[in-house]
DNA sequence: TTTAAAATAGAAAACCTTTTCTATAAAAGG
DNA sequence: CCTTTTATAGAAAAGGTTTTCTATTTTAAA
């Protein structure tokens, strides 16, 4: 049997309400008497039972966070930055993995609404749930912040990297490498990507340079791995064929690691002969030889940012009405996948 | 005003009892009042309380995980076994991160009991607490299960991986392929580099080679990335030297990512000149040229052999007695990084 | 001293369920 | 038609806290 508030009290001789103040420090207490408390419960062990407390403050201190994937490596991150400034607040996460389950992510939802917690935070794009509106429904319910789930118009807490701007950044280095032709690379139907080539588009057009439709590289979807596989045969293909691009932008560090794994297939050197910069900065764009080049979308700041933007939220039930929205800034980081361009067209 | 029971059973027009026995569905109750019931549900939109379901069960169908680190690579692997198994058994998972500090491992502890988690599974090294006798006594409180933790003669339950087998086969392999001289990577302290180690001597001495001093290398702590560079910097120095190890083993991948990096710098071909193979079969393994040889520790169903223990150890309440241990098969992984030697010594 | 105020402690209600025990209505048996 | 069983429903206790409100003791003021 549990110990309880209870034992304490007669241990102690006291009342449970003594104890309880004890415990929480709220109400005055003779000094002899929190001694015996206090030695009642070293005494006992005693932990307090969090779910009647929750019960009765309607304040359980544990909050959801949902992902899409334990094994992406990116959002191991980003729940690491939750978890830290979470974890400083004594809050306890639970951890939902969706397997980008559009399903599993509202039975998750549900779970967490069962076990009260005091806020959500949701990774991740997996858009269906947002522009259905369930999320838009589920913000009235319960403290929810979305990372990088940005949907025009959708009226929802966020949070998210300015992969915009990130592009410009990227793009922008690489034509004041002299890099004119560029090639893109990315991935099937996610949002991210379609902004990410919008800019390139955009940015190409500015600077005069047509963009050749042989040099948007598109991957069908996959895991990690696949993905890695998938780019390098893709950019092998696209290094054989005629005016080979001296640069690549790739939306993924995935995706600029396939590309590294392609240029070494062929003996092509990066960055001499062959430059290419990532996006996202994730542990994996530090093994490759050379390191890579990359935008760092700070995915701990990510996660940090969404879980203040969670306690904000949950303090503040005062200011229902206003929405949050916080925009975080990325950042070039330079290493060694990226130089002047070798030749120009 | 959150929804409860009481307004489900006004709405219906029944009592609360009869609410929750349609709810748990473990009391007959007439057809037509349990349609009553719940409609009411459906329309107030009801989710039980599972802090009062919890306080009176005296189950709450939650385990705490507890991690040295999120973004290790190898972790969220198992978490996510851990995950997958739970899942369907309708368990929500915490998640706590201890940054490999003892410190915080016994915090979370607490908050976990607290919080009156149905089990507990430990992941990780960490052997303070263990040798401590700390996790010793915790069996006796909760549900505990450690995973790869296992330190001889402590009376926990346990799943770990067969590192000895899989160091033995990783080294066969080699020997197999005419590979003599061989050179060790290992890290600092932790235990599993020592069994490792142990093996290799001791494989070593069978076949009558003798154990060069110089081939035993290792490397300072550190996280991923610097485990990697430091690998590299080691080997390049151990390749340099007079009669070069024409193959080695590394105790993990990132190791022997960083064996690959040292390879390219120096322009040894891998695996013509220089067989490499890892430890762990980590996402990484796959993304180096050549892919990595590597004996796989299985850790999604380390994971969820982890889980399903701990459920065993949950409902069987009546064998307190008996503890619980199960030791899995490691799998050597041919990929790219290994061939036959060279030349022999 | 007597009275008012301040300090300290306890009793009981509340939080939301589940479950045991009791009560009623319907069906079956005589 | 009356009694016993069965099916169904409700009342109330229990689970472990926090918190409000009341009661007592101590201190200060008069």
């Amino acid at each position: 049997m549990k110990t309880t508030i209870e034992d304490v009290a007669k241990e102690a001789q006291v009342s449970i309400t003594t104890v309880s103040r004890v415990l929480n420090n709220n109400y005055p207490v003779k000094e002899s008497t929190r001694k015996k408390v206090e030695k009642a419960i070293a005494k006992l062990n005693f932990t307090p039972n969090s779910l009647a407390r929750g019960l009765i403050r309607k304040r359980t201190y544990t909050v959801g966070v949902i992902v899409p994937s334990m094994t992406n490596l990116f959002f191991p991150e980003v729940v690491k930055g939750i978890e830290d400034c979470m974890g400083q607040n004594e809050y306890t996460l639970f951890l939902c993995d969706t397997k980008s389950e559009p399903e599993y992510e509202r039975r998750h939802v549900g779970r967490l609404k069962e076990r009260q917690v005091d806020g959500i935070v949701v990774i991740g794009p997996m858009s269906e749930n947002i522009r259905s509106g369930f999320f838009e429904a589920l913000t009235k319910e319960v403290p929810l912040v979305l990372v990088n789930g940005y949907h025009r118009g959708v009226r929802c807490n966020f949070i998210l990297t300015d992969e915009e701007m990130g592009t410009l950044e990227a793009l922008e280095y690489l034509q004041a490498l002299g890099h004119r032709n560029i090639a893109f690379l990315r991935g099937e139907q996610i949002y991210s990507y379609d902004v990410k080539e919008e800019i390139f588009t955009r940015i190409m057009k500015q600077s005069n340079i047509p963009v050749m439709q042989e040099n948007i590289l598109v991957i069908p979807e996959g895991n990690s791995v696949e993905t890695v596989d998938m780019s390098r045969d893709m950019v092998i293909r696209r290094l054989e064929k005629g005016n080979p691009p001296t640069a690549i932008f790739c939306c993924n560090d995935w995706m600029a690691t396939g590309a590294v794994n392609a240029a070494k297939h062929l003996g092509v050197r990066v960055p001499e002969d062959f430059s290419i910069i990532g996006f996202d900065n994730i542990v994996i764009s530090q093994l490759s030889e050379p390191k890579l080049t990359t935008i760092d979308q700070t995915m701990f700041k990510l996660g940090q940012g969404a879980a203040e933007l969670l306690l904000e939220v949950i303090e503040g039930k005062k200011g229902e009405g206003s929405l949050k929205k916080v925009i975080l800034e990325t950042k070039l980081v330079k290493r060694n996948s990226c130089a002047v361009a070798s030749r120009t067209v």
